[in-house]
DNA sequence: AATTGGCACTCGAAGATGCCGAGTGCCAGA
DNA sequence: TCTGGCACTCGGCATCTTCGAGTGCCAATT
């Protein structure tokens, strides 16, 4: 027996009940409070059904029924339509993003408003450097033997890093290897920079080879580094409403959004703004098999330059959240789009 | 009736049974764990005594003693000995903390050091502008209009600031200003800063100083932002050990952990990293007075520039993490000395 | 063939009950 | 001042019972 529409009313109508309640939804519940046309006994037949299909479950004998992840993903596929944003939560979100006045700003405030949107845990991983193009390279001269190089891309982000060179260096030599680099990189994307700045140290005296072998070595450093990929989270206090079943999996949960190395898995591949990722319990790597995760890219002008998402419950409102997550992934993307 | 040593020794008896094992403490347990040579009858006296001071009570009629905030603060300043660091405890200090590259890496490797060594949450504000000196300024122009702004401090950190100029500007001007902006502040502290470079604007020509007031108020401007006061948090995992008490009030915590007016006021000034600070429970403003909170300053060279500290249970190991606080807080500071 | 009402059954949640024992306070004696 | 003895209190735990939500199945109806 295949799937008819009416079972497949049935499964949203579990879905958004379980959601709204927290609470295992029984056959007199869904005829009750929802307009099936259909009487309870017929309702637990197709209960019977769908459970078959491994798509809800019972916790126990005597117990309603709850949706599998199975459940929750068909659910996310082919039976939820796109929930509009109210007016309020639009205004929120350019309120609380208009005010940004450079990009550290922009990812401080846009993980916090999403944490407040979804009232669920929000990550925002910083715009990452590897797919930035560089806008403006800089060579600073501090001391005879140090140097500050600084770096600043097309999103905005602003790198520097302090080179220890191995020996003193006159000013001209640095003006002169600024005005290369900057002419060998401009406009490059980062990932393209090493290719470019490699024959450099040949252009020089050799007498300057090791310096500037220094100062570029540094440079592809930082393209490698780990501030790379640095990641903003906003709103842990909010798995304390994720629902009994985390009480015991609190610890591995904040243990994950500590880690950074998790939260880059989590956030995965940045996919372009218009896509949007659902990830749904066992689908997430181990520590996180109970939670889902709405994930999508951002970047100035729909060039996906970073993810950014929430992570929940698996009984989370979908919807919802993916309107939110969406919403707020576009506007961030015209505010870059903006600055560049 | 004073507090006869005896008595003095059954307090700290309690404190450090509770501590280690979260459980109320009765006499007969007092009596067998402790070698204090008197009967558990004699015991009971005592602790109807201490309980009268008010130094510890009973959570109901039939269970042990607890520990009051007052008996631990009585504890912490007359009871406790200072605890010895374990070799390995202070073999990972030394390995976490050497391998770090700039501040941001030291203050990161601090944070979750911290939190590993204390088993608990581990805070450390980044150095404080306001109170380090300047150690270079550099103006770098980006395009006409626009100018990069970068401080570095005493400490390493490096501040950046894009200013947008009201009208393009030629580079010879930059040069200049970067001149005497530099001459001007060099070496001061940056709370000295404002009132250095509030007359440059008349220094020059009058069709330049609506740049200049510009730039310079944009120098003003970073002193008193945000960014001033970063602040870095791990171990929120540990919360989950810090016992039931806590169960109900974790949303609190973790809201409070992740708000920087909130962090701001809990580190408090910095003191000299000789000092160290202890609030117990309800000496800590309201969402924390169940916590107690372990800080002290650090900086280069006994200079206070900021504070580190961790937030745990009332109940918590204070001789340990007060080693472990002091033994951070001073081997971060030698670092910073080192790369000034 | 699908739907429905009826009905017996299951089983967890929530109380009620009783016991156990840790811990106390008090007292009389050393 | 300390100690052993003793009666008392009361929370925790295990056990038992009750209650009812929810189910599956079946025979009757459409």
């Amino acid at each position: 027996m295949s799937l008819d529409d009416r079972k497949l009313e049935v499964l949203r109508a579990i879905v958004e009940d379980y959601v709204s309640t927290q609470e295992p939804v029984g056959s007199k519940a869904l005829a009750d409070r929802h307009q099936l046309g259909v009487s309870p006994a017929t309702i637990r037949n197709d209960m019977a059904i769908l459970e078959e299909e491994g798509l809800i479950a019972q916790p126990h004998t005597s117990a309603g029924r709850v949706p599998t992840d199975k459940g929750y993903r068909l659910f996310v596929d082919r039976l939820s339509t796109i929930k509009p944003l109210s007016p309020a939560e639009r205004r929120a979100i350019h309120s609380f993003l208009d005010g940004a006045v450079d990009l550290d700003d922009v990812v401080a405030r846009t993980v916090r408003l999403l944490a407040q949107l979804t009232r669920q845990v929000a990550v925002v991983q910083y715009p990452s450097l590897s797919r930035s193009t560089i806008r403006h390279v800089e060579l600073v001269p501090l001391s005879p033997a140090r140097i500050l190089l600084v770096m600043i891309t097309d999103a905005g982000r602003v790198e520097q890093r302090i080179v220890e060179l191995p020996s003193d260096v006159d000013e001209q030599l640095v003006a002169d290897l600024r005005a290369r680099i900057s002419g060998a990189v401009q406009g490059l994307e980062f990932s393209a920079v090493g290719a470019a700045v490699e024959s450099l140290p040949t252009a020089f005296e050799h007498e300057d080879r090791v310096t500037v072998s220094a100062i570029v070595a540094t440079l592809l450093d930082s393209l490698v580094e780990r501030r790379e990929e640095r990641i903003a989270v906003a709103g842990t206090a909010n798995i304390t409403r994720f629902g009994h079943e985390f009480d015991a999996a609190l610890a591995p949960l904040l243990e994950a959004l500590e880690e950074q190395v998790v939260l880059l898995k989590l956030l995965g591949e940045a996919t372009s703004p218009s896509t949007l990722t659902v990830r749904i319990g066992h689908e997430n790597p181990g520590q996180l098999s109970a939670a889902s995760v709405v994930t999508t890219g951002y970047g100035p002008g729909d060039r996906a330059l970073a993810t950014l998402g929430v992570v929940g419950p698996t009984r989370m409102d979908y919807p919802g959240t993916i309107a939110s997550v969406g919403a707020v992934a576009r506007y961030v993307s015209q505010i870059l789009a903006a600055n560049s």
